[in-house]
RNA sequence: GGGCGCGUAGCGCAACGGUAGAGCAGUGGCCUUUUAAGCCAUUGGUUGCAGGUUCGAAUCCUGUCGCGCCCA
């Protein structure tokens, strides 16, 4: 069914078949493109400087972005990725009937190109005298005017595109008009060359393991569940890429990462996206401090790539990103910051106890680690804005790190926090075949059978481990939230391209899609 | 999941119980160095959706959909 379109769009698809009725074609196969806006003015900056008296003849492209007719002559701005050039035309240059037929065919928002010589105007702008211009792409529906005016230098945008459902419902039209936005993109793919690059020339190999695993594992988060229609089985998109990657360490890489996806079927918030990019990497005989110290510098690697210096302002809050970051042990910081020592409370009633002394509310039914894990949320990370690593971990939240010597309650890991947010999370990862299925019986007794983080055994991944497994220490990163630092935004939408957004009623996709037995499934819980 | 807020023209907004408006964009016209160009004229709306209250609803009420913020 063809959608309703709005007068605006009548308007120009009029306009499109006049065009053909003129014989030209408005959605050309080929453009002559030569120079880029940035390229045509650094040529004409060149031939200006080597005294030449005519500037350089250039063909440029883009979409028209602002037009000025006055009579027998017209302005007009194209942008292109590396920025806009002006367009001047003139009766005296391309006869009146051309002149017209820009003026009145050609809209903001087409792709254009435009071939002459540049020249600056009066007040200084370096411009394209137009000899001959070409429509490269009709655009139908208008994009927002969003004109820029200058204001004591600043460039001030008017009627800008900021309603944030449609910037990520249309993410195109946004990225079109908010060129600011293109940019985050460019820093995002910026981050991830960086971490790459660092990793790469540290010996780790980048792998890529199963986006669709027959058992999930590797975090505490409720998965989305698909089907394999000849195998006739259930898979699951992954949760985290954990237990495959140290798998590969029994098979004797020694340092092995990968960057990809990840789908957790909970809530969407301005830090929580169903699907996220993650880091992981695992390394052979190293420890969580190991770890933690070349995780810092990787931080700063990324810094110094990106922005060139390592510090940078996220949310009002200058953050210094240089090594090392402040180091909390988790007991003694909630000694600390709520006076409560949880080596005194054994178990979970008993700390439950002491919370209530305090006045603090503890979750029901929690176990004693989900408690500890409560007061650190609650009390230790909106404080660490400054980059912070908190260690030593209870061992029932972290099923898959190594216990400490001496303390059999606790384990080797660390979670690293910037602006308050939680960014990285890391261990000693456990190593030993028995003691891992242990936890795995363990995590199995603590959850109820229906409780939503409660886990199947991966059997394959204990035989892996029975094989034998070095040490080693394992660090997995959320590049979306890194990016969100980097690029000073405090909603995760912002970093992603194409947001998940709850389907609008009037604009659902046919209804075939869901041909698949476990589709109910998916919606549960 | 709970609380608060928002949804009006293509875009950014106004009107807050009494005829839905202005700007930009659009359309027609004037204009040969403009840059939110200017001047004159002008088109465009089931006020997210469905009910209710009222002589009268964009405005008040209820429900619903979507988004945002805060909390869990």
């Amino acid at each position: 069914m063809p959608t309703e379109l709005t007068p605006l769009e009548k308007v120009r698809l009029e306009k499109l078949e006049r065009l053909r009725e003129m014989g030209i074609e408005p959605y050309p196969n080929r453009a002559e493109r030569t120079h880029t806006a940035e390229e045509a003015k650094a040529a004409f900056l060149a031939s200006e400087q080597a005294g030449e008296e005519t500037g350089p003849r250039v063909t440029v492209a883009g979409r028209l972005r602002s037009m000025r007719p006055m009579g027998k002559i017209t302005f007009a701005h194209i942008e292109d990725a590396t920025g806009r050039i002006q367009l001047f035309l003139r009766a005296n240059d391309i006869g009146k009937d051309r002149l017209k037929l820009f003026n009145k065919f050609f809209d903001l928002g087409d792709f254009v190109q435009a071939t002459g010589v540049l020249f600056r105007t009066r007040s200084g702008e370096i411009t394209v005298r137009v000899e001959d211009f070409r429509m490269l792409a009709k655009a139908i529906t208008p994009l927002p005017p969003a004109k820029d005016e200058v204001v004591d230098g600043k460039v001030v945008r008017h009627a800008v595109l900021a309603d944030p459902e449609t910037r990520y419902r249309q993410r195109y039209a946004d990225l079109a008009v908010n060129p600011e936005v293109r940019e985050i993109f460019r820093t995002r793919a910026k981050i991830v060359r960086a971490l790459r690059d660092f990793l790469d020339d540290h010996g780790f190999l980048e792998v890529e393991t199963p986006i669709l695993q027959p058992i999930y594992g590797g975090a505490a988060a409720r998965p989305f569940i698909t089907y394999h229609n000849q195998l006739k089985q259930k898979l699951y998109l992954r949760i985290s890429f954990e237990l495959y990657l140290k798998r590969l360490l029994v098979g004797m890489y020694e340092k092995v990462y990968e960057i990809g996806r990840d789908f957790r079927n909970e809530g969407i918030s301005f830090k929580h996206n169903p699907e996220f990019t993650q880091l992981e990497f695992y390394w052979a005989y190293a420890d969580y401090f190991k770890v933690m110290e070349f995780a810092e510098e990787m931080i700063a690697f990324v810094a110094d790539r990106v922005l060139g210096k390592r510090t940078l302002t996220w949310q009002g809050h200058e953050i210094d990103l240089n090594p090392p970051w402040r180091r909390v042990e988790l007991r003694q910081g909630l000694i600390e910051a709520v006076g409560i020592d949880i080596k005194d409370y054994p178990t979970a009633e008993e700390l439950a106890a002491a919370m209530k002394k305090k006045g603090i509310e503890p979750k029901p039914n929690a176990s004693r680690g989900k408690l500890i894990d409560q007061l650190v949320s609650d009390y230790l990370e909106p404080n660490f804005i400054q980059p912070t690593f908190l260690y030593n971990y209870p061992r029932d939240i972290s099923p898959l790190a190594k216990a400490m010597p001496g303390d059999p309650t606790m384990v080797e890991r660390f979670e690293g926090f910037i602006g308050g947010m939680e960014l990285c999370n890391a261990f000693t990862e456990l190593n030993d075949p028995l003691d891992q299925e242990a936890r795995f019986l363990e995590m199995g007794r603590t959850y109820a059978a229906d409780d939503e983080e409660r886990h199947p055994i991966d059997e394959d991944y204990l035989r892996a481990m029975r094989y034998g497994m070095p040490p080693n220490g394992g660090f997995g990163m959320g590049i979306d939230r890194l990016t969100m630092i980097f690029t000073d935004k405090r909603s995760i939408r912002e970093v992603i391209l194409f947001p998940h957004l709850r389907e609008r009623e009037n604009a659902k996709p046919p209804s075939e899609v869901t041909e698949n037995p476990t589709a109910e499934e998916n919606n549960e819980g």
